[in-house]
DNA sequence: TCCGCTCTTGACCATTTGATCAAGAATTAA
DNA sequence: TTAATTCTTGATCAAATGGTCAAGAGCGGA
């Protein structure tokens, strides 16, 4: 006998399909108005599917944001694994910060969905960053530390750093919003059609904040 | 006849009073929750005051949300519009610098409150941003160009030189918890009381993200 | 003290929203 | 083709939540 008839573990393709579609549009309306100002209905229109079959796909709305935070995690880490102890640091460091940047202006719906998440005290990845990326920054945090003791770059605390490079990134893809209304809206090299923020429509029509009090 | 009796425009104590305790326990909840997070009914119970009751002072949910908002952002901006001109540079930058991180350390939960309303596209206060803000910026960006073209500092764009400070200030008040969990706990100085951040009732207690997908 | 105004709240309402279910449509393997 | 399985959705439910109302309690000026 070859194999047992196992369960069908396999994925269909329809389902394949159907939970990147979702994952795709929850990553859009998570981002834009976080966990709880999402609605399991916005999902769902954005992909043009029902809201009991985005239910049966992922049966609880926690379990959405939860895949889509995974589904970006490992690659929103990526450029910090891929500093190398063994590489030139200002290359390094100068690849890292380009690296970063250029996810915060291609991704920015990430940047914003951990940004939210950790905002507000981390409830569901909380668990993650005292673990695995605890350990991560540690480890890249010795590096530094190394090509400091070693006097090829100045000395500063490495973690830090990180924190400062992590800052100035992001900000510009967290505060959007804000850098294009100091700025001017002048239109800037680089920007792609659809900034994931809210329409117009979501501006509160009543009273607003227009002048210092 | 020395003045027309007035419809009493005046505040009553017991008004001042609640209007203020609201607002103290609305930026907890707010900067905590964010804005579609937080209930009324989670702010009434913070003040040990009934929901009709705080609604008899801020009719509807937006309305304590924009009073908030004012009430913070005047103080909040007050460091850059104390930017001096004809101060030292490096005094003046220095002094702004501090007293940013003064803040976010002090007030983290104001810090919070701005991070979220900008990071959702700033409904209510986008007016406010392309306005007042922007040319408060302008003015202090044109300082700082002042004192680049009279060769007292670097060349540097002035915008980005306080976007950056932003950024960097910022970072420690809004995304505490992640700082706290890279760095591992480790008690730091200064460390106020009530971080305003959800209890660990809040974690979520079921699927969480703790390793790397 | 007394009267008008301010303050307070229990009860209630309408809407939103996460989630369920049963029944039917589409797909797949034989 | 056919039967089992997967996929899809209209209808519906229960809970949460923003907001209202009427009626009573409390305060302050005359």
């Amino acid at each position: 006998m070859p194999q047992a008839k196992s369960p069908r573990p396999r994925k269909t393709r329809i389902q394949a399909q159907n939970e990147e579609l979702i994952l795709d549009a929850a990553l859009e309306v998570f981002s834009a108005y976080g966990f709880r100002g999402s609605t399991v209905d916005q999902i769902a229109a954005k992909c043009g599917m029902s809201k009991p079959n985005l239910l049966y796909y992922f049966r609880r709305k926690e379990d959405i944001y939860i895949a889509v935070l995974e589904h970006t995690l490992a690659s929103w880490l990526q450029p910090l694994r891929a500093l190398d102890p063994q590489g030139d640091p200002i290359a390094e460091l100068t690849r890292y910060i380009r690296a970063k940047i250029r996810m915060s202006r291609n991704n920015p719906a990430a940047s914003r969905l951990f940004a939210n998440e950790i905002l507000h005290g981390a409830p569901a990845i909380g668990a993650f960053l005292k673990g695995p990326l605890k350990e991560l920054v540690d480890e890249k945090a010795a590096v530094i530390r190394g090509w400091a003791a070693k006097g090829l770059i100045n000395q500063v605390d490495p973690h830090h750093l990180i924190f400062a490079i992590w800052a100035v990134t992001q900000h510009y893809a967290d505060f959007d919003v804000q850098v294009k209304a100091v700025l001017g809206e002048k239109k800037r090299r680089h920007e792609s059609r659809g900034d994931g923020h809210p329409r117009p429509d979501d501006q509160w029509p009543r009273k607003a904040l227009t002048r210092l009090p």
